[in-house]
DNA sequence: TTGAAAGCGCTAACAC
DNA sequence: GTGTTAGCGCTTTCAA
């Protein structure tokens, strides 16, 4: 005696049952198998109704065809996770993936890979059919995690380009556009002696923003700005300013390559007895939580990253059922988010 | 002719042809049954070892036994999705969880619950064999989600303490202690009219919090402190400021339930002129990002959320592994962190 | 204590 | 176009 039979989740051999079919025909008619009679299709499709009939991802998967999941990655260095979970920037792209996924009733697995053999386990893991894919985003752009995904043929897509250039498929941002936003500004509210405070120049991103500022700047006719380098922290942001204001006593605007480092110049502005804006604007990116809670609070430049990480799944999603397309890659526009200091 | 068989993954099949067992002998040497030959045990272990053999976890899933991962449900009002995510706190408990879980092999699955049917779905997901038990973030502690969870009797554990009393395990902060905490500090420094600044009076915790900082005030001689309230943000920590300011003029020091409200205080204490913290104390709660970040540095009441995340996560194994034991809950104490404010 | 064998729910040849 | 059938890798009675 089998118990509790009826309190059995339906299986397609129900919904056969059903719709009077075999069971091939209603795994047809639920995979989207173009031939399949008419008919029989709404006479299936109806059972499913009837049956509540859900698909079982582990028979799916055992039965050699997708996961009916993805795996979200997280790669860093070693030990860096602590950092890049308390980093909302994490948060946001996580909330979009998890948002953009739900709506096609996918729901991804978090993988942490904060070390070489953690790396390795996550290729691993998809390529034993745990997920038909990877979003990967990674803490530092020379991460070896996209090339071993790139190397074992598995779909997988980016968040932000890799520094070192491989053959997969990404999202990013138009960090020279967004920076020269801030150039614009800060010389349409007339800054005549602007500086910038960078980021690691072994970051794409803060290279990109570098050198959109400096094109912007030269734009308008002002080729040389002073440059200061931190490591996006509050405190580098904070130390670069003074070694700017030393430098050059005179600077009416700062653009600084991310809101904490800003949130740092504003610090060091401060000491220095200058008011921002009036003495001298200020200039942030991101628009993350620093850039409200300062005080003036920041203008900033603002990524749409929940965007961003919707399409990094949809690009996903697309490679996995078009399989051997080229890699592909998306650049979202920034915009100025305007507030206090500039 | 079966193509590339060499580069299969390896199955129980193999490994027990290596060790000259059959699949059932590996299978329980896999699982731990006791009732093996230990001589034999040892062939299966290192076979193991040299086919390097992983079970598959859709197989297992299949079979009828464990799923091999777990689900992280976050859950809150509609839409409040975004919200969630882009607060710092949902990482670090992420971060938490990850870390520990990967310890024992096993990968979180993320599951947004931000309405009434995707909180069906969500205990729906797990009753179908998807996930082996539940860890439940909510954002609003009338959450239904426990509930749910209860009824259908899946292993589930939360992080805070239900606001509908329900049997099921959690684990969470001593609130009251961390506002005393906040308390003694303000006296300690010579503080003599003290304000508190309260959340929504429907969180439990913010209700611990305040109750918490009148208790101790009383023990000090103090028992009618006055209260503001405020919703968690910046801005109505603001407004409340002002609002105590103009109530109790002579205020010097003040306890903030939460950081961006602490933050907000600073900003009306700075408008009314008053030094942060010669004139006026302040203390915030959570030691998140705002409280290292203004200007000047908050003082404030830190929570171990990873340690308490990962505590979480064991009890969640726990109540899979022993199914039918009681509801736990592990309470964690706080700590002050010393920066400018107080 | 160990092995043989029956599924778990599904997909994909292959035959009709 | 539709049904039949052979697995996918594993757990678990049931015999031995």
């Amino acid at each position: 005696m089998r118990p509790r039979k009826q309190h059995r989740t339906p299986t397609l051999e129900d919904v056969a049952r059903v719709a009077g079919v075999s069971r091939a025909t209603v795994s047809r008619v639920v995979n989207g198998v173009a031939t399949v009679d008419a008919a029989l299709r709404l006479k299936v499709m109806a059972a499913v109704d009837t049956t509540g009939y859900r698909p079982n991802n582990a028979a799916r998967q055992l039965a050699g065809r997708k996961a009916g999941s993805i795996a979200l990655v997280i790669s860093g260095s070693d030990g860096s996770a602590e950092q890049v979970f308390g980093d909302p920037f994490f948060g946001r792209v996580t909330g979009g993936v998890v948002k953009h996924l739900r709506t096609k009733g996918i729901h991804p697995t978090l993988v942490l890979a904060d070390s070489e053999s953690a790396r390795g386990e996550a290729v691993d893991y998809v390529r034993r059919g745990n997920a038909d894919g990877a979003l990967l985003v990674s803490t530092h752009a020379d991460d070896t995690l996209p090339g071993l995904f790139v190397d074992a043929g598995l779909p997988a897509v980016l968040f932000a380009r890799p520094a070192l250039h491989a053959p997969i498929s990404y999202v990013d941002l138009a960090h020279e556009v967004g920076a020269a936003l801030a150039a614009d500004r800060l010389v349409a509210r007339g800054c005549r002696r602007v500086a910038t405070i960078a980021g690691p120049i072994d970051v794409p991103a803060a290279q990109d923003r570098l050198s959109g500022f400096r094109q912007a700047m030269a734009r308008h006719g002002e080729p040389y700005a002073a440059v200061a380098y931190g490591n996006f922290t509050l405190e580098s942001g904070e130390l670069a300013m003074a070694d700017l204001l030393a430098r050059t006593p005179d600077l009416d605007g700062v653009f600084a390559a991310n809101d904490l480092m800003a949130a740092g110049a504003l610090r060091a502005l401060r000491d220095a007895g200058r008011a921002v804006p009036a003495d001298v604007a200020v200039i942030g990116f991101d628009d993350s939580a620093p850039a409200s809670t300062s005080t003036p609070r920041l203008t900033t430049v603002a990524q749409p990253l929940e965007e961003m990480a919707a399409e990094m799944s949809r690009l996903l999603l697309d490679q996995i059922t078009h399989a051997g397309t080229e890699p592909v890659c998306k650049i979202f526009d920034p915009h100025l988010v305007l507030r206090d200091s500039a």
